[in-house]
DNA sequence: CTAGGATCCTGTCAGC
DNA sequence: TGCTGACAGGATCCTA
């Protein structure tokens, strides 16, 4: 699933072609993926855009807001009107003529990187379509339609939920959050830790109320950073090596953060063909057999709590 | 309270 | 080709 910086590349991408607009219509395709009454956001105006951890709030001007959450597989892509088909952007793509103001003109995917992003939508894994248009102008009171935002979910893990925006904060995911790492104290990030002292490291630091934002990947990449076996008990950091994890989780994810994260634009090469992200910036996620860029060993592959997990042997000893 | 496993769901891929 | 099991960028629920 898209983890913190993908969540985030996905606010700053929407704030661009919805911050503003209206919803004119919702049309669930799955029950299962929209909590909460759709008629409260019809005809309101999209206010704020925010984010908690890999959650996404979008704030509506009569006080009520919706909460998306895209767990493993969910994506959140905008079309403008007459783009829907996609078909626009395979052509650019076949003619290797793909760039990115494609999607700063008329298009914005992200989240779980797949086709997706490109083909025609609705596609079997769209589960809500928002419609959204605009005022023309203040006294003309005519509207013009914009665009479509799809939410996709291949594995129907992840929801749109509608709330009070004045009860965003005391929902049950968004309280027990624990802060992003570049806002957390050393100090507040060993006690979060402590609490799970006879944990391993790594379901630890994937824990939200622990610290806000990391998954998968990026806690393979900060274990790795800072050579620390994710089998090893919590107990067993140092505070050099608390220190040091907390800040390489802001490092890593701001980095991804920085380069755009997993949008339609890193994933589909600028030479059209199909790209991966990853490539930018992993060190060890997905790298197994590959050789270790500090120190030339083999990359591995475990499981650790259940999770697929990338270490360097060398790099990261449990004792 | 924590630790660890099962679970939600769809799709893909490796190995018969 | 068809089948089967493992696995997947998450979080919650259940049990001990």
């Amino acid at each position: 699933m898209p983890e913190l910086p993908e969540v985030e590349t996905i606010r700053r991408g929407l704030n661009k072609f919805i911050l503003n607009k209206k919803v004119s219509s919702v049309k669930i395709l799955c029950d299962k993926s929209f909590i909460g009454p759709k008629e409260a956001i019809l005809g309101q105006k999209i206010i704020n855009i925010r984010r908690f951890g890999k959650a996404l709030i979008f704030d509506f001007e009569n006080g009520v807001s919706m909460m998306v959450h895209l767990r493993m597989t969910g994506q959140l892509i905008f079309r403008a009107s007459g783009e829907e088909s996609g078909r626009n952007y395979l052509e650019m793509i076949e003619a290797g003529d793909f760039k990115t103001t494609l999607y700063t003109e008329k298009s914005f995917a992200g989240g779980h990187p797949n086709e997706s992003f490109y083909s025609e939508l609705p596609n079997k894994q769209t589960r809500v379509l928002f419609e959204i248009y605009e005022e023309d102008g203040a006294d003309s009171g005519t509207s013009q339609a914009i665009g479509t935002l799809y939410f996709n979910d291949q594995r129907k893990f992840g929801f749109c939920k509608v709330i009070e925006t004045s009860e965003v904060e005391s929902d049950s995911f968004i309280k027990k959050l624990a802060k992003e790492p570049w806002v957390m104290s050393v100090e507040e990030f060993k006690k979060n830790l402590m609490r799970h002292k006879n944990a391993e490291i790594k379901p630890t630091i994937l824990d939200q109320s622990v610290v806000a934002g990391l998954g998968n990947i990026y806690a393979d990449e900060a274990l790795y950073m800072t050579k620390i076996h994710p089998e090893r008990l919590t107990s067993s950091l140092s505070d050099t090596e608390i220190a040091e994890l907390l800040e390489a989780a802001g490092v890593v994810m701001q980095r991804s953060i920085d380069s755009g994260g997993s949008t339609m634009a890193t994933y589909v090469k600028a030479d059209g063909t199909k790209g991966n992200y990853l490539e930018k910036f992993a060190q060890v996620f997905r790298r197994e057999g590959e050789p270790c860029n500090r120190c030339g060993a083999e990359i591995i592959k475990l499981k650790v709590a259940g999770r697929g997990t990338h270490i360097c042997p060398n790099c990261q000893k449990k004792f």
